[in-house]
DNA sequence: GATACAATTGTGACCGGTCACATCGTTGAT
DNA sequence: ATCAACGATGTGACCGGTCACAATTGTATC
């Protein structure tokens, strides 16, 4: 403002060289002799010459900037893939821009502005079906989409394989003993949830069990709707052995249920969750959950989406990892 | 990249007008007679014309782009702040670019690389006061720092009062019937921590009790160093009546050794923390802490960023909040 | 009817880099 | 000795907007 910046051409002028050759050194010294170099670099230092971001954005068209847009950023889960997915970019030359769209709407006007102005190279997304957000983005445009895998979309994506999910811990609750198990679900417009019931299902019946409707209840992610699952099968009468929420969260809400009703974990009732949340050792009993990578999850992404932007093939990648089951005291073995 | 984009100077030509009605027309039609705006928007729409973000920059000066330092995206206090920050900067136009830098060396390389190419306009900076982060910043650059208490540099700062949190929760641990109070802190190079401590120590001289150092540990705001610390005092054999953690994570570590210790909370131990994490109410017994408003912290932060950007006077403004007492069971009154 | 003035629109430069191509001197092959 | 090829460097256009200022038109005033 006050003090005009230091150009390329200021460079130049002091280095008695032209402009072209400055550009030169900055970019990596293709061809120029070692004198010259020398003396260009003597003038930047002298000048405290700073190239232009935006300037070199103008005449490249590149930005070197990622978008990443998720419902929220705190999230742990969305806060660890944005975590890992930003660490990936700045090591690779880029920065991420991450933004928080509630709602379809939001994110929608935040697509708008933020493709068609060019002013990122690609975008991220992070649980793209919680509504039909990814029908607004354009499928030209380098996008990856994390944390939930697409059902019927083309598009890069890197996610969890939750069916496989759901069968581990299923398969574990009845190696442990357990036989009424009872799933209490996330969001069921998700197809996170939806493929971890899957998994539920495909292990009871592998264990030749039936599929008793009356033991799923739909939950939302959130720790509240775990405790009112639990609520709601103490009053039904009917408690099941072995409860598999969907998240961690709503396996602690089962776990402040159980507490409040005075049913003892695991010897009453085996409690079994997803995600591996920091503090879930910490809770009583400290619990037993299927750990997923969400870091690793956000560098993959990032990768792919790197990769989309550098070398666009129009071809599409899915990347998906599996989650390792993490054995702790809320199921523990029936008793005897 | 295939096709071309529409610029400004082809509505133009579409319209008939000159490129700068075409601007004009852009931003709000200043001073443009209705017909031509009409026929301008008609051309727009009909070639399907989008500014270019860069362009718009390089001709302004502006990004429109801020930037987010953090020691990390994960940590639920950080990720608060972040989302509060940028769905105010969203709201008046800015869009938020975060980066997490765990150490002094990566922070400084960061705001080499975004503050001197004028990528960003101005940068707030998530707890500053873990390592010399904030002496690589520039005094006369737009800068606010978020979260914790500036002691000595001169700057924009959104912070709690942390004097105020040591002596709330110390408080009311007194008035609990408390006597042999424990602190266990942060890292304690951190002014926060510090601030707590002071707090802490106010609150006992204001009770007429002394202050006794055995009764002070060092922890790191891992929930293992709140564990580690019971544990200390347990070997050492003179337990504390209560315990004031300095944040949540902590004291869930407390209340998870006084498990495995056979220790009673709250009637042998009564323990409360900071911050309110989400899942606070969840522990055993449901933690008593002090609520963060983190994300109107980040708010607070935007605001005064936003207005450093955009007025740049030179003064600082120094915004602090309280935090609340929210009780729960981890502190009953001591057994009578 | 001439002049002043405001409203509307146009012109060209400019932001600060990169790109394509031109230029120049030097070297190696014929 | 001549020409091609090549390395080093320079020239000007260009990216797509905004800005300052000029030009044009219409309207009010005297």
């Amino acid at each position: 403002m006050s003090r005009s910046h230091v150009t390329i051409r200021d460079v130049a002028a002091y280095a008695g060289v032209s402009h072209q050759t400055v550009s030169r050194v900055m970019n990596g010294s293709e061809r120029v002799s070692a004198a010259t170099k020398a003396r260009v670099e003597a003038a930047i230092a002298a000048l405290g010459y700073q190239p232009s971001a935006i300037a070199r954005s103008m005449a490249s068209g590149r930005t070197g900037l990622l978008a990443c847009l998720a419902p929220n950023l705190t999230d742990y889960t969305f806060a660890s893939m944005i975590d890992g997915a930003e660490m990936v970019a700045r090591q690779r030359g880029y920065f991420l821009l991450s933004a928080s769209a509630q709602d379809e709407q939001t994110f929608a006007a935040l697509v708008a502005q933020l493709i068609p102005s060019r002013q990122v190279e690609g975008v991220m997304v992070i649980d793209p079906y919680v509504d039909g957000r990814f029908q607004h983005l354009l499928p030209d445009f380098p996008t990856v989409f994390a944390g939930a895998r697409p059902h019927d979309t083309a598009s890069n994506s890197v996610s969890l394989d939750d069916v496989q999910v759901g069968q581990t811990a299923t398969a574990h609750l009845l190696r442990q003993g357990h036989r009424r198990i009872a799933l209490v679900t996330g969001v069921l417009g998700e197809n996170c949830a939806q493929d971890r019931k899957v998994g539920y299902e495909a292990a009871l019946r592998a264990a030749g069990l039936q599929i008793e409707p009356d033991l799923i209840v739909a939950g939302n992610w959130q720790a509240r709707s775990g405790y009112d699952a639990l609520m709601h099968f103490a009053q039904s009468g009917s408690l099941p052995d072995a409860i598999f929420a969907q998240n961690d969260q709503m396996a602690v809400g089962v776990l402040r249920a159980a507490r409040d009703l005075g049913i003892k974990v695991p010897s009453q009732l085996a409690v079994i969750g997803v995600d591996d949340i920091p503090l879930a050792a910490y809770f009583e009993p400290p619990l037993t959950t299927l750990r997923q990578d969400f870091a690793r999850i956000g560098q993959e992404a990032a990768n792919l989406l790197i990769q989309a932007v550098e070398q666009p093939t129009g071809l599409h990648q899915h990347v998906q990892l599996s989650a390792t089951l993490i054995v702790r005291q809320s199921t523990g073995a029936v008793a005897a």
